[in-house]
RNA sequence: GCCGAAGUGGCGGAAUGGUAGACGCGCCGGUCUCAAAAACCGGUGGGAUAAUAUCCCGUGUCAGUUCGAGUCUGACCUUCGGCACCA
């Protein structure tokens, strides 16, 4: 035990024995089930679920505790709530797991399931376990190959192929995560890309869907930025580049550029590594050399290719492309700082106006012919690449015109022309679907040589994961060398077929698990619909913004697809976001096993009980900042929950034994009012930490005004008994105990959280600040309601305003009701 | 690199453009105790000063807007998060 340890304080109630007390009185009384047709208005909370990775994580409780609190809080509003939780159960860490130690990845998921479960009701949280979602059963994932039909049924799920990335020595496909610094962790080959046949979803086709968020009722900023950067819609011109005399198919490279104003000042071409024009393109004296220069490239990674900090490199292919607007021919390059995945693959060289294009320019030696003339431009040669608005110069017949009429002008030309159009690309890339692993859900798809690739029927759902796969690497993908999943009869001609034996990407089970919470036992669909319509869409979900672009996004697409194939009416599956921050070490570093600075939420709670976990999580600071755990300063939380339990232990007929001091009723009365609405308004903002602070200076208020004995019982007894409601949602132990001690009937969580009254919560009085020039040089206590000409008086009178004022003319004397007076001085 | 967020006492943090530092931790002093812990009471940004009088400085840096800036604007510095097969 360090000395730390040795100085904490205890509770001084049995915070365990509480905890289980009435963790099992609520499952008993299914306080927490949740009624579909309970009358109440419905109120759709969400937390993200887990991954179930073996031991629920103090980060856990980060997420789970306030966002319990604040279904909680809504509970007590008047709403008829369902605040579900469930378990992401597919994934890569269940395969990891199952490599290194030989469980099978089925038991090692769902013994870490059953685990998980004891330690979130150790939370005492509202959640309905009737209806959990275990989304790697069959009863759920069944649906995921239901979605998966009909989605390919409506033409927005196709087959193209994709790079992944391969690991040459280990034979098989790795995950990003699996790669450090261009080398596969297992055995440390350097990794290359290989083409495979892959299941994409056309969540491109909704891009324009997606960037409106007009039905959205409160999403954070950054949440909204995010997403329209990862859309990336940008509008410009399709045109292409005459590549006629080469006597190849394709007659022309079409490349996208935004600045199609810029045209005139293209002095070369590049084409993406991966585009299929560079082989046929390619001279052969430069084949050696450009064949080299694709198999560097595809080994990058994206961010290192896109890199604007990185040398730029390319290689010339032997060929030119004509710019049809001024007839010149300009070299082709390949070059890793093109995508094949955005736009077309090909950009047009304008180095003159483009950062990128400039340094390409700058190491290879190629023109650069500023066709944007700056204002005040001097003529001279250009030492960076000229972004910004100017007149078109050397660009013939455009000369003269700002570059916004010369791009208008151009595209005009061009469309008439035939050369090119204007068009919209997005960044957003279709989603691909297939992973080439074991455990996930198999995609329902059968291959025969006659009839094509067909869905499987859906009375043969579900599509069985094989218990017996051989799901360690052997270089191919687990289900392929599984016979007898493998091969299946052709469900059009009743020949030899072969399943598809790719598994989906655990997103998949995320873009629709919300829709399984409101009917989980239903079986002849994926949802009840009526009472699932009822219930959605989410009116609040909450969870980490690492999910800001990719289960965000997917499951806004998921539900518009639902909605366009006449199965859900809604638009948004989540109307409202708010994203918790991370909680850190206490050495304010992300808690690590390495580090030594793990907090397991089993100890603590076993320590100081749940509720004080619960608060000092909220306390820390705001919600979505996180924030770093404390062995310290949960002693603050545990010492307050001791002095409350000592005020409510108190025998309120005392206080009758003693004169009433009607000053401290008073001031009793208004902090409880002001208390109640300070947490009212708090809670709604999920700004738990200032709920707890004014939760404090009540208790703190309360403590003196017993230990002076000023108030009568009847106000101690309504102030105790609405701070315990307002303690509630935090602490709902604690809470629920000293209700039933103080003899109020159970349960205090079926009690509405109580209201403020505006009367009792005003000030009679207020302290007026009084400043000379902005600062400030007296205070004075005067009426609440002071009228501004009286205020300024008083001000003035002042002695200490006197002594600054000394003498100078008083330019401007500035009243803020309530507030201040500024007399500005000199 | 791109995109996003954040910088306030010894520490976590509070503050509709209007008293900077609420609330808590820690620390200091006191009560209680044989003693310690716990509990309770009081103090606690820095500096000048005999002073709880008064004055000056103070919210990452530098400018700006304003009667008034932690808060708004611009530039910069630092730290953190995401970047499509971790979920």
């Amino acid at each position: 035990m360090t000395i730390i340890a040795q100085r904490q304080v205890e509770p001084r109630y049995d915070a365990v024995a509480i905890d289980r007390k009435w963790q099992e009185r609520w499952e008993k009384d299914r306080i927490y089930r949740v009624d579909d047709n309970d009358p109440r208005p419905k109120w759709f909370e969400m937390t993200m679920y887990p991954y179930p990775s073996g031991d629920l994580h103090i980060g856990h409780w980060y997420a789970m505790a306030p966002s319990d609190a604040h279904a909680r809080f809504r509970r007590m509003q008047g709403y008829n709530v369902l605040h579900p939780i469930g378990f992401d159960a597919f994934g890569l860490p269940a395969e990891n797991a199952a490599i290194s130690r030989g469980i099978h990845p089925y038991e090692w998921t769902m013994s870490n399931v059953e685990n998980m479960r004891r330690q979130l009701r150790s939370l005492g949280a509202i959640y309905d376990w009737d209806r959990e979602v275990v989304c790697c059963l069959p009863e759920y994932y069944q649906w995921n190959q239901w979605f998966f039909i009909k989605l390919f049924e409506k033409g927005l799920a196709y087959r193209a192929k994709a790079p992944v990335v391969w690991c040459p020595s280990c034979q098989t496909v790795l995950a990003n995560e699996q790669v450090l610094n261009g080398v596969c962790e297992r055995c440390d080959t350097p990794i290359t890309r290989r083409d495979f046949e892959q299941w994409f979803f056309r969540i491109t086709d909704y891009a324009d869907q997606l960037l409106d968020f007009d039905t959205l009722e409160d999403w954070p900023d950054k949440i909204l930025t995010m997403q329209r950067n990862w859309i990336g819609r940008s509008d410009g011109v399709d045109i292409g580049f005459d590549i006629s005399d080469y006597g190849i198919e394709e007659r022309e490279i079409r490349t996208f550029t935004t600045r199609i104003d810029t045209i005139f000042g293209v002095t070369f071409i590049v084409l993406a590594p991966e585009h299929p024009l560079v082989p046929q393109l390619t001279s052969e004296s430069r084949r050696a050399e450009v064949d080299a220069y694709i198999d560097q490239a595809r080994a990058a990674s994206e961010i290192d290719r896109l890199s604007a900090d990185r040398d730029k490199t390319g290689v010339f292919i032997g060929a030119y492309a004509r710019n049809r607007l001024n007839n010149e021919q300009v070299p082709i390059y390949v070059a890793d700082y093109v995508l094949t995945t955005y736009g077309t693959g090909a950009v047009m060289g304008v180095p003159a106006h483009d950062a990128r294009d400039f340094a390409f320019a700058l190491k290879y030696r190629l023109p650069i012919r500023t066709v944007i003339a700056p204002i005040e431009w001097d003529g001279l040669a250009q030492t960076e690449a000229y972004v910004g608005v100017g007149f078109m110069t050397n660009s013939g017949a455009y000369d003269g015109m700002t570059n916004e009429e010369g791009s208008v002008a151009i595209a005009r030309e061009v469309e008439r022309r035939g050369w090119g159009r204007n068009t919209v690309t997005y960044r957003l890339r279709d989603w691909l679907i297939s992973r080439q692993r074991y455990w996930g859900t198999p995609i329902p798809m059968v291959y025969c040589a006659d009839c094509g690739v067909l869905p499987v029927p859906e009375s043969d759902l579900p599509v069985l994961l094989p218990e017996d796969a051989e799901f360690r690497p052997t270089g191919e993908s687990p289900l392929a060398i599984n016979d007898s999943f493998v091969n299946t009869v052709c469900p059009n001609c009743g020949g030899p077929g072969r399943r598809e034996t790719d598994t989906m990407d655990t997103f998949m089970d995320s873009s629709w698990y919300m829709l399984r919470y409101c009917t989980p036992q239903f079986s002849d669909g994926p949802y009840e619909p009526e009472t699932t319509g009822e219930w959605m869409p989410v009116r609040q979900y909450t969870g980490g913004a690492e999910h800001a672009v990719m289960h965000l996004l997917y499951s806004r697409f998921f539900i518009k697809s639902l909605r366009d194939m006449g199965l859900l009416d809604i638009d948004e599956p989540f109307l409202r976001l708010y994203n918790q921050g991370v909680i850190l070490g206490s050495d304010h570093e992300k808690m690590s096993k390495s580090r030594g600075n793990v907090v397991n939420p089993d100890d603590v709670v076993g320590q100081f009980g749940a509720d004080a976990v619960r608060c000092f999580l909220m306390f820390i600071g705001p919600w979505d900042q996180g924030g770093p755990w404390s062995d310290e300063g949960i002693n603050g939380i545990v010492r307050w929950l001791n002095r409350v339990w000592n005020l409510m232990e108190h025998d309120a007929r005392e206080l009758d034994a003693h004169p009433t001091d009607p000053v401290a009723v008073r001031d009793t009365q208004r902090i409880l009012h002001q208390t109640i609405r300070k947490c009212y308004d708090d809670l709604d903002k999920f700004k738990f930490n200032t709920v707890i602070a004014s939760l404090m200076e009540l208790v703190n208020h309360l403590s003196h005004v017993w230990n002076a004995q000023s108030v009568d019982s009847a106000t101690w007894n309504v102030s105790t008994e609405k701070f315990l409601l307002m303690l509630a949602p935090i602490a709902p132990h604690v809470s629920e105990e000293l209700w039933e001690i103080k003899g109020h009937p159970y349960s205090i969580h079926q009690q509405p959280f109580p209201t403020w009254d505006e009367e009792l919560a005003a000030d009679e009085e207020i302290t007026l600040v009084v400043q000379v020039n902005g600062r400030v040089r007296d205070r004075i206590t005067v009426a609440a309601g002071i009228g501004a000409e009286d205020a300024q008086q008083l001000a003035l009178e002042s002695q200490r305003v006197q002594a600054h004022v000394d003498g100078k003319a008083v330019r401007n004397v500035v009243y803020v009701p309530g507030r201040l007076v500024n007399v500005v001085v000199g």
